[in-house]
RNA sequence: GGGCGAAUAGCUCAGUUGGUUAGAGCGCCUGCCUUACACGCAGGAAGUCGGGGGUUCGAGUCCCUCUUCGCCCACCA
């Protein structure tokens, strides 16, 4: 069997259905050492994506930088899930349903509340779950049969009962206060999910003229100016409010002004909240429309007119009623800013306006300014849930990868505020409180974990609590709810909670990351997991942040079509620095995934190579194999196998904290470990540099002679390449699993229904013939596989001085090593090796203890050999004493440095012995070195 | 406004507790269709380590300061 010219990416597809029928992603809750077993379990959730979304960049990123992690635990024989799952996404997905009926010229209202949630649901049957398809092109290896959905009756069963038992212990309240309103979705938005935005903006000045008690007031002063962003609310005024430790205005306090446009009196009062440093220091108070002056007004027992309507729009209720004239009533926010300042400008009310550069909230779903808005809304307390999650991190139960992230989640949690958890909308968990009519006093609150019909305590009828959760009020508890929670004896709980790694971007990092790890603790005693992985985001060549807006994304599905799942995966993972973001042409999509393809083929060709050279006939085991029998390039590529295994596991880190710990959790990390691992990118790199540096550039070009020529010492090269070859596929299956799966199950060791998905991660252990063979066999590997590097130095040197001199390719030069006794040693390696040297080079290789005579190239090899070729009729000789001399007066300067250095009594006193040991030496090296440059420069070039 | 991070080759980044002549990938230049691979092979050029000051025998690495970017948070109307 051999190997077509390509890898087929089109084939991929076939591959994972292979991965499927056989089970491979299945995890079993009993063989998690938890749940009886006798296997670590380790476990992923993945964040689920928005049940309507369709993949993207970002989704790539992070479910392929999990998907790393997760084959390499699997390959590390731990009982691996991870679990998929997509979010209902409360605003978004009513979002795009209501655009879907907007088309048919209808509202959500139109349909009214049943309906509209039919519908949404239907919408969701229908096209939710591309996305969970999708991952699958690019090599998802999930759980699928664990598949969640946040609106699922588990989860929401799960919802219910966090929701009950939060209020049973009194950290759900219902609270009157001003929260944030997006217009558009008219629905309360959490602190969160308004999101700053720095705009420029106005500060209006305006005159409030003094109307009563100003015959107390020492001045003159007829009016009291305040500086205002938004001066339509100004209708809602109540208050102006100075600071009572302000001199310029303490006679004020207790006067009345009339305000502008509306001619009503208000007072002047004296709060500590107005700044005497900014503006005027007179701070006009609004308590229906702004959150501080909610608190004023509350302190004050200030009355409370709503002036904006939940659409934005200029309004009397009964709070307000005579405050919003004619002139604006109806118009928008914005629309009458502009006539209220107008109107203020015609009345000379309008002292002056500057501009102004201010952060303002967005709905963080369509981007409309939210409004601060006065209403009821529930509220979870959220400082008890903080404090075992900040002792967890402080601990070191939990660790935050780029750890610059940990002082962001300190503070956050060292600053909390309560989480306003209800939604206006209509597609989302109902909030699980009934309201009795009947009831004295009049609408009781019940919660209840199931439906009431009838109030429990008069039996009258109730009324469900019109609002939904929050989104993130169910995706805080998926690390639980997905594993069965709260049924605690669930078999999946028992086996897989806590989870291991928690994988996403840094932006929702406290919507619902944090939030996580609040609930693990109150409602499992444990974090959900003990280390959270923050990539980076993709950008485009210019940096900026791909976008749907700015059209400059790359899809995914177009990446997988084009160049493969393997060249997409290759290049993120490669791209992915920890801390850093990754960047990305969407207009040069060859430059930026042909490395990853390249890499592939690479791979693909270093398998036909030995599929077509080494054949396909059993292969010996390397454990038989005599290490006696070890050529040096063996024994080398063995040395640098281990040596790559090595960089990959650190590149991973430890799989998990087992360093005993007190508190809720059993261990935690200790400080070395606390940083370490998580580099994908440091993996990709350590691994390819040792298939295509190291593997293919030299040893599979050193055995090429003796695999073809075939014999015992054929099958030694052979068994050697395998078994390295076999490994290198093991090291890249996490990042490139197709082709590496594809070309493993034709290699000779295969056994027929085995999967590389599922096979052993390579060990750092020696290799197993030397294990057999014993240490001193070992020992004897390392020396000749330092020996082979020597190989390696002459070939080098000779194929740069051929360079160099231009010498043709098909031309065939001589080289001499010039050794003496104390080079013996090395003088045996390369008379041993002087054939592999020439097919390397072209280049034949003598040893000799005299320099040939005449124009020669020089090179010194470490050990001391200088290798000479004599340049015959090869050299231009005014070009080569250029060069000769270049390069010894660039020596000389140096030299004469580093002997100045060696001569400071301080440096050798004070160094460490084997840093002046090692300048000693390399002092020594350059005085040969110099010497010969001397001599050549005599011979050569003086005429 | 508060806090955090970054600045090293044209680009993206490594550089462990201060210690050989500061590295890699991509890009660039030169030569090669050498019996797995031109999606390849070999060789090469290129950096005052953001500026300034300090500590030290020795600083890309530690300290101070300035500049420029980035991120998080925040009720200065």
């Amino acid at each position: 069997m051999s190997l077509p010219d390509r890898f087929d990416i089109a084939g991929e597809s076939r591959i994972y259905e292979r991965w499927l029928d056989a089970g491979c992603f299945h995890a079993e809750a009993r063989r998690s050492v938890r749940a009886g077993g006798d296997r670590e379990p380790f476990t992923i959730v993945m964040p689920p994506p928005n049940v309507t979304a369709i993949l993207h960049l970002g989704h790539g990123l992070d479910n392929i930088a999990q998907d790393v992690l997760i084959r390499w635990a699997r390959m590390s024989r731990q009982e691996t899930l991870w679990v998929p799952g997509t979010d209902h996404a409360g605003i978004a997905t009513q979002n795009v349903v209501e655009k879907l009926i907007a088309k048919e010229g209808k509202t959500r209202f139109d349909l009214g509340r049943d309906a509209f949630v039919r519908r949404t649901e239907a919408f969701v049957a229908e096209t939710g779950g591309t996305i969970l398809r999708q991952l699958r092109a690019i090599g998802v290896s999930a759980d699928w049969s664990r598949t969640a959905y946040t609106l699922s009756p588990a989860l929401s069963r799960a919802v219910r009962e966090a929701f009950v038992r939060l209020h049973q212990d009194g950290l759900i309240y219902r609270g009157h206060r001003v929260i944030h309103w997006c217009p558009r979705c008219l629905t309360s938005l959490s602190d969160e999910e308004a999101e700053f935005h720095d705009e420029t903006g106005a500060l209006y000045h305006i005159a409030y003229r003094i109307s009563g008690g100003a015959d107390r007031a020492s001045g003159t002063r007829r009016a009291l100016t305040i500086a205002t962003t938004r001066p339509e609310t100004m209708l809602a005024d109540v208050a102006l409010a100075v600071n009572p430790a302000d001199e310029r205005y303490r006679d004020l306090v207790g006067a009345t002004v009339v305000l502008p446009i509306l001619d009503i009196e208000i007072p002047i009062i004296a709060d500590e909240y107005a700044d005497p440093a900014f503006g005027t220091g007179v701070v006009k108070i609004t308590p229906a429309h702004d959150a501080n002056d909610f608190e004023v007004g509350r302190r004050h027992g200030l009355a409370m007119p709503v002036v904006i309507d939940a659409n934005g729009v200029m309004a009397e209720d009964a709070s307000s009623t005579g405050r919003v004239p004619d002139l604006v009533r109806g118009d928008d926010r914005v629309v009458a800013r502009r006539k209220i300042v107008q109107a203020l400008q015609d009345s000379g009310a309008l002292v002056t306006t500057e501009s102004h550069q201010h952060a303002v909230r967005h709905c963080y779903r369509c981007d409309t300014v939210v409004e601060p808005r006065l209403s009821d809304q529930w509220f979870v307390t959220m400082a008890p849930l903080a404090a075992p999650a900040l002792a967890g991190l402080r601990s070191g139960a939990i660790r935050i990868l780029p750890q610059k992230w940990e002082g962001v989640y300190v503070h956050w949690l060292e600053n909390i505020r309560d989480w306003n958890i209800s939604r206006q909308l209509w597609w989302g968990h109902r909030i699980p409180v009934w309201y009795c009519k009947e009831c004295d006093p009049p609408y009781d609150v019940h919660v209840s974990r199931t439906d009431l019909t009838a109030c429990p305590r008069c039996d009258g009828p109730v009324r469900q609590d019109e609002d939904v959760l929050d989104t993130w009020f169910s995706s805080w508890l998926w690390p639980l709810s997905t594993l069965g929670w709260p049924d605690e004896k669930a078999e999946d709980l028992r086996a897989f909670y806590p989870t291991d790694v928690l994988v996403s971007a840094p932006d929702i990092l406290f919507f619902w990351i944090t939030r996580m790890i609040m609930s693990g603790y109150y409602f499992a005693g444990r974090s959900p997991y003990h280390t959270v992985l923050l990539h980076g985001i993709a950008r485009d060549a210019e940096h900026r942040k791909m976008s749907k807006s700015l059209g400059n994304g790359v899809d995914p599905i177009d990446v997988v079509r084009l160049y493969g799942a393997d060249a997409l995966r290759w290049t993120l993972v490669s791209g992915m620095g920890l801390g850093s973001d990754i960047l990305l042409d969407p207009n040069d999509l060859e430059k930026t995934f042909a490395p990853g393809r390249n890499f592939v083929t690479k791979l693909w060709n270093i398998g036909r190579f030995l599929l077509d050279k080494a054949g396909t006939a059993p292969v010996t085991p390397l454990r038989n194999i005599d290490a006696n029998q070890l050529h040096r390039s063996d024994a080398w590529i063995l040395s640098r196998l281990d040596a790559a295994v090595a960089e990959c596991d650190d590149a991973f880190g430890p799989l998990r904290p087992v360093t005993p710990a007190s508190g809720p959790d059993p261990v935690r990390w200790t400080d070395a470990e606390r940083g370490s691992g998580m580099r994908l990118n440091d993996l990709a790199e350590s691994a390819r540099r040792f298939v295509w540096s190291e593997l293919a550039d030299w040893y599979v070009e050193a055995i090429k002679g003796r695999v073809i020529e075939g014999g015992a010492d054929g099958e030694v090269a052979r068994a050697v390449l395998v078994h390295v070859f076999d490994a290198a596929l093991r090291l890249l299956h996490p990042i490139v699993p197709f082709v590496t799966e594809e070309i493993w199950r034709q290699l000779p060791t295969h056994t027929e229904g085995t999967f590389l998905a599922s096979a052993a991660w390579p060990t750092g252990d020696r290799a197993a013939g030397d294990r057999a063979a014993g240490d001193r066999a070992a020992g004897d590997r390392a020396a000749r596989a330092h020996e082979f590097d020597l190989v390696r130095e002459a070939v080098g040197a000779v194929r740069q001085i051929r360079s160099e001199y231009a010498v043709p390719p098909g031309k065939h030069i001589d080289a001499v090593a010039v050794v003496n006794g104390a080079t013996r040693d090395i003088a045996r390696v390369f008379t041993e090796e002087a054939d592999l040297v020439e097919r390397l080079s072209r280049t034949a290789l003598r040893v000799s203890d005299a320099a040939p005579q005449g124009a020669a190239a020089h090179a010194v090899l470490s050990g001391g050999t200088s290798l000479v070729v004599p340049l015959a009729d090869l050299v231009d000789v005014d070009k080569e004493c250029a060069r000769l001399r270049g390069e010894l007066a660039a020596l000389e300067k140096q030299y004469v440095a580093l002997e100045a250095r060696l001569s400071n009594e301080k440096f050798v006193s004070k160094a460490p012995p084997d840093v002046v040991d090692g300048e000693r030496r390399k002092l020594a090296a350059w005085s040969a070195r110099r010497q010969q440059l001397r001599d050549k420069v005599q011979t050569l070039c003086v005429s």
